[in-house]
DNA sequence: CCACCAGAGCTC
DNA sequence: AGCTCTGGTGGC
């Protein structure tokens, strides 16, 4: 008889504590009473010698032990664990993200698990390679796998990483999985594969830097400063931090690369690099020289300038295909009154509507809420009410009419016009060239189709994002479009905006580097990552936010609070532990009728 | 008469 | 959050 402690998924920072009187190995799964029902968690720690002390609660045995071998190797506990603590939300949360729900919903069946080999025994190391050809890069990788016994490639991207995996040599890559992206029956069945030894590595998007392999002496993280390597949804963890933790665990040796550093490896090791893109290829052009095409209903401001007509027609020529992006899907940002100014507003929530499309709909972009374009001002009843800041709607028929007859043209605004079906047909009606409209999504496409010709048609835009990384998140974006693809290099790219040139544009004629430097005084100034954590909370009620904000203060720490309306608030801290004290309480299984905050946190 | 579902209650 | 128990509803 002895006690143990079981991570169960759920939103809990703490292990939960049971009595055990059968054998069982740490890492593997067992079923525990909870609540009024049973859950399957992982034996996380087996205390053997000590006593049961007082305890605030009764401690209930095991129910029994699903598996005799663990399915989980310590190291990847260790690291599920550290996880929980730096991204605030536990490792009851990781763990859920990690494993296959199939292993951890009650009733799951046994697996066959083999015996787990030891240690490699290798030597931490780290090394950065910033280039923008990715064909330098992966080169680069696949010279490091050949002689790995273990590793872990991961790509911002599913289709980099398919595309990636496809370059291997035969012998590799047969010992090798694709991680699947989403779950279901193949995901189970490379994370079994993984856990039992019958790959040697895993080439895959964020979510393989979870593959149990059993022993990893490389681990590759492309394009490093991504932002998809933040997940979208809880738990918020950053896939490239994880994998630089559990490069550390396993000895291995990590390959941080990319076009581009995040801004806590330009920090800590000033990688350098000249790498710039040639004088003609970066054009810049003030958004206010240009004329305007008029759409119907829409204030006639959709931002064509000589230069991104010249430019689209010398791509043309060349047999090439012109890309256009605009962040702004729909027909109109917003809709408003000549007469007295104020745009129409979301009945639910206040928030400006978008013009959706030539059938007047109306969109809000916050909470999602439609209707229809009203036959006045709801404010002062005037009539005439026109579209501000167009959309890819209304940019899309100046694209089509330029290409006129023989040539295609492609709006890409949602999943469904980048879906494999969609893409291969547009690869395919683009070999001699046309011109594609899109959002920043549409970028891929350089992967596929020779893009000779890129405009950012209102690369202020892009910025309007009040986050602090906006700045960072523009500036990379267009400095893929500079290098993304196969030709990249021979591709002229065009800003049109109204400070042309100057700001951090600057930064792309000098490198990252000039970026960077820039970009980092003024974090540093201002407290923000990767000079401290930044932490969003979104209480589970005022009365919640309020208290929270008071162990904040307690501790020193002065949250930014948006107001009355919302339950959410930011902190930056130096350090994540007074963040952790102050949130822990909020996080016990005695809180579950109260409900649970949402945390996440910001570190590059 | 029972299958199905929404809601409540509970949580080492 | 997620499990199970409850009580109500409705289909036949």
């Amino acid at each position: 008889m002895s006690l143990c402690e079981v991570v169960v998924p759920g939103p809990w920072w703490h292990g939960l504590t049971y009595s055990l009187d059968v054998p069982a190995v740490v890492g593997a799964r067992a079923i525990v009473p909870l609540g009024a029902g049973e859950r399957i968690g992982i034996l996380s720690r087996i205390f053997d010698d000590d006593p049961p002390g007082e305890s605030a609660y009764v401690i209930k045995p095991v129910k029994s032990v699903a598996d005799s071998l663990p399915l989980l190797p310590t190291r990847l506990l260790e690291l599920f664990e550290w996880g929980g603590k730096v991204f605030l939300c536990g490792t009851g949360e990781i763990l859920r993200t990690a494993v296959p729900s199939s292993l951890l919903v009650a009733g799951a069946d046994a697996v066959a698990l083999t015996p787990l080999r030891g240690d490699p025994g290798g030597e931490y190391r780290e090394e950065c390679i910033y280039t923008c050809s990715h064909i330098d890069r992966w080169s680069r990788y696949r010279e490091r796998l050949e002689g790995s016994r273990g590793f872990i490639a991961l790509f911002p991207e599913q289709s980099l990483a398919a595309e990636f995996w496809s370059s291997l040599p035969e012998e590799i890559r047969r010992e090798t999985v694709l991680w699947p992206p989403l779950g279901g029956k193949r995901l189970l069945a490379a994370w079994l594969a993984a856990r039992n030894g019958e790959v040697r590595g895993v080439v895959g998007g964020p979510g393989a830097v979870f593959a149990p392999l059993q022993r990893v002496d490389t681990i590759i993280v492309d394009e490093e400063s991504s932002g998809a390597y933040r997940a979208y949804k809880r738990p918020f963890v950053n896939s490239r931090t994880l994998a630089g933790r559990r490069a550390r665990l396993e000895s291995a040796s990590l390959l941080l690369a990319g076009r581009v550093p995040s801004s806590r490896v330009f920090l800590r090791g000033s990688p350098r690099s000249n790498e710039r893109p040639g004088g003609a290829r970066l054009r810049f052009v003030d958004i206010r020289e240009g004329f305007s095409a008029s759409s119907l209903g829409v204030e006639g401001a959709t931002p064509l300038t000589k230069a991104l007509l010249s430019g689209t027609e010398e791509c043309l020529a060349s047999g090439r295909t012109a890309l256009w992006l605009l962040d702004r899907k729909g027909y109109a940002g917003e809709v408003a009154c000549e007469e007295c100014g104020n745009a129409v507003r979301c009945d639910i929530c206040e928030s400006a509507m978008a013009w959706e499309d030539r059938n007047a709909r109306l969109r809000c972009p916050a909470c999602g809420a439609v209707k229809s374009l009203p036959d006045q001002c709801p404010v002062c009843r005037g009539l005439l009410l026109v579209g501000k800041r167009p959309g890819l709607e209304a940019l899309f028929p100046v694209a089509a009419s330029m290409a006129g007859e023989g040539r295609h043209s492609f709006l890409v605004d949602d999943a469904r016009s980048t879906g494999k079906r969609a893409l291969g047909e547009m690869r395919e009606r683009l070999v001699a060239g046309g011109i594609v409209v899109g959002t920043r999504r549409a970028l891929s496409l350089c992967d596929q189709v020779r893009a000779g010709f890129i405009a950012w048609i209102d690369v202020d835009a892009e910025l309007r994002s009040v986050a602090y990384q906006a700045r960072f998140t523009v500036f990379s974006m267009v400095w893929e479009s500079l290098w993304r693809g196969k030709d990249g290099e021979e591709r002229v790219v065009l800003l049109q905006s109204r400070r042309p040139g100057a700001g951090w544009q600057r930064a792309l004629k000098l490198g990252w580097g000039a970026f960077w430097r820039q970009e980092l005084n003024e974090r540093k100034e201002l407290g923000l990552p990767p000079f401290a954590y930044l932490i969003e909370v979104k209480a589970a009620g005022m009365a919640q936010k309020a208290s929270m904000i008071a162990g904040f203060q307690e501790r020193g720490l002065f949250p930014m609070d948006p107001g009355v309306g919302s339950t959410a608030f930011w902190v930056a801290s130096g350090s994540l532990s007074p963040a952790r004290e102050v949130l822990a309480p909020y996080f016990s299984i005695k809180c579950s009728g109260r409900g649970f905050p949402e945390v996440s946190v910001w570190i590059d």
